[in-house]
DNA sequence: AAATCGGGCAACCGCGCGCAG
DNA sequence: CCTGCGCGCGGTTGCCCGATT
């Protein structure tokens, strides 16, 4: 039994919206608001889908939003959040003012993940290729991850000490050196007073052991929380939300992980409205390490993303 | 000049979640 | 607690248009 169609499809035009169908649209959304969508097109006067009306408003039509190029420095920012968050493209969007969850996802699609891989990162675990094709052929006896592990985790860089005899593409020590320390600066930001904050090294606790209490575990300790949650975001192999996906995907764990990183996300996306994290992602994006380890930190032009 | 190809983008579709009754 | 409904999200599709042959 399939849920009933929101709309008479038979009655409803599809298809690209004309001029006329914006300036009615347009002119209800300013005059009423946004709310019940599904009776906006009758009193609209529109032969469409409420559900197409609310795209056509939040993706074209909306105040405020932005049509020009993506900045430079918005493509870092999306690829940094990606690495982070996956493909949830309405929490990347909302780090960028004037960008639908639409937009930004048409830009990965089309030309982010391309140039990632041109450079050699893949898109989806923002790990080196070479990394990966190392990782698939030691897949089997790789022990799996451990909280000492975790703690010194590999992202884009390889970790020489997790897979040695592979060459590092970049300054691991450096690279590491700058993501702890964003890290650090986002926790003490988001809690300075906080005890046992994840400064300490001997109080962090698996990401695994979150998942399995995230709630309670967020509201006592939000610090430690975050200091997980980066902890496996930059875990090599995308795990951060390759595993919430699959976990998704199959119904096990009523959402543990997945809830895990919502949670998460909310109080972050919360958090940095108040405290300026916004400024602390640009910083880290700033710094070439991130991508290119060693090299000065004084332009995100040498990040290479120009040409 | 015409045909074909490929990229970019707007729009659609289906699903999950939250909320109200 | 259950059910129906609306909303929002992510994945996918299909059209348009410029580049290439």
């Amino acid at each position: 039994m399939g849920r009933p169609p929101c709309c008479d499809k038979a009655n409803v035009k599809k298809g690209p919206w004309t001029a006329e169908e914006d300036a009615k649209l347009l002119a209800y959304t300013s005059n009423h608001g946004t709310g019940n969508w599904t009776s906006v097109p009758q009193r609209a006067g529109l032969k469409r889908c409420g559900k197409s009306c609310r795209l056509r408003y939040t993706n074209y039509l909306r105040p405020n939003l932005k049509h020009e190029n993506f900045t430079q420095e918005e493509e870092e920012l999306i690829v940094t959040l990606h690495a982070m968050l996956g493909s949830r493209w309405s929490l990347i969007a909302n780090q960028l003012p004037g960008r639908t969850d639409n937009d930004v996802k048409n830009y990965w699609n089309t030309k982010l993940s391309k140039k990632l891989r041109q450079r050699g990162i893949d898109p989806i675990t923002h790990r080196p290729i070479a990394d990966l094709m190392q990782s698939i052929g030691t897949l089997a006896i790789r022990p799996p991850p451990s909280a000492a592990g975790a703690s010194s985790s590999s992202y884009i860089p390889v970790n020489p000490a997790a897979a040695p005899g592979l060459q590092p593409l970049h300054d691991d020590v450096k690279y590491h050196a700058v993501l702890n320390h964003q890290q650090q600066q986002v926790i003490t930001l988001l809690d300075p007073d906080a005890p046992g904050a994840a400064a300490s090294p001997d109080h962090q606790l698996k990401w695994s052991d979150f998942l399995a209490d995230d709630a309670a575990a967020f509201e006592a300790a939000p610090q430690v929380v975050l200091g997980q949650y980066q902890e496996a975001a930059v875990a090599g192999g995308g795990a951060a939300y390759g595993d919430t996906d699959s976990i998704a995907a199959d119904g096990v764990g009523g959402g543990g992980e997945d809830s895990a990183a919502s949670a998460f996300i909310d109080a972050m996306l919360d958090s940095d409205k108040k405290m300026g994290v916004d400024q602390l992602i640009a910083d880290l994006l700033a710094d070439p390490a991130y991508y290119y380890g060693g090299g000065s930190s004084s332009s995100t032009s040498e990040l290479g993303w120009g040409g």
